[in-house]
DNA sequence: CCACGGTGGTAGA
DNA sequence: TCTACCACCGTGG
């Protein structure tokens, strides 16, 4: 039996396209056109069934955000490669609706750790499957746009698409 | 240990 | 408002 190998699959989007990972357990990472990993893809062939499947609602979800629309439905995430306290930061930032944002203290406050604001900002920037987990919606408590991984620009591209206003 | 952040709150100019 | 300074805490080396 061959252990089930992850899938690498492009995203076509009109921002660019993204790089998907499937593990056996779901989708695993998302990476940004301007990546490395995006660039350097290999084609994956003999893609699993479950994975092809995860991948049609992943574009879908991925093309929604990326327009600034509602996501419908979400692959299964595998976020188990994230620390027990990263996870929780994670299935934090997935509450946050579409055109709202919170600040890292008030994650910080969600997952019971008010203190905790500066280890907040490491795991955004961690995040394995940005978008989905949108870590784009959390401002600086004076609302001024914070950091981002993956670009401010594109922090702020995706903000505008939903709405929201921030400082300069 | 130590150093480093996608922070936040305070103080003073 | 802007700057300087520091407490805070999870991570990785």
């Amino acid at each position: 039996m061959p252990s089930a190998p992850c899938s690498e699959i492009p995203i076509a989007t009109i921002s660019g396209v993204f790089l998907a990972t499937y593990s056996a357990a779901g989708l695993s990472q998302l990476d940004f056109p301007e990546s490395q990993r995006a660039s350097r893809r290999m084609v994956t062939t003999n893609i699993p069934l479950a994975h092809a499947r995860w991948h049609r609602l992943a574009t879908r979800a991925v093309q929604a955000v990326v327009a600034g629309r509602e996501v419908t439905e979400l692959p299964p995430l595998d976020l188990t490669r994230g620390t027990e306290f990263q996870q929780q930061v994670w299935r934090a930032l997935q509450k946050i609706p579409l055109g709202q944002t919170r600040s890292y203290r008030e994650i910080a406050e969600m997952i019971g750790k008010p203190n905790a604001v500066r280890a907040v900002g490491g795991a955004c920037g961690a995040n394995p499957i940005p978008l989905l987990i949108p870590c784009h919606r959390v401002l600086a408590a004076n609302r001024k746009i914070g950091g981002f991984s993956g670009g401010l620009d594109r922090k702020k591209s995706l903000l505008e698409r939903e709405g929201v206003q921030w400082r300069t």
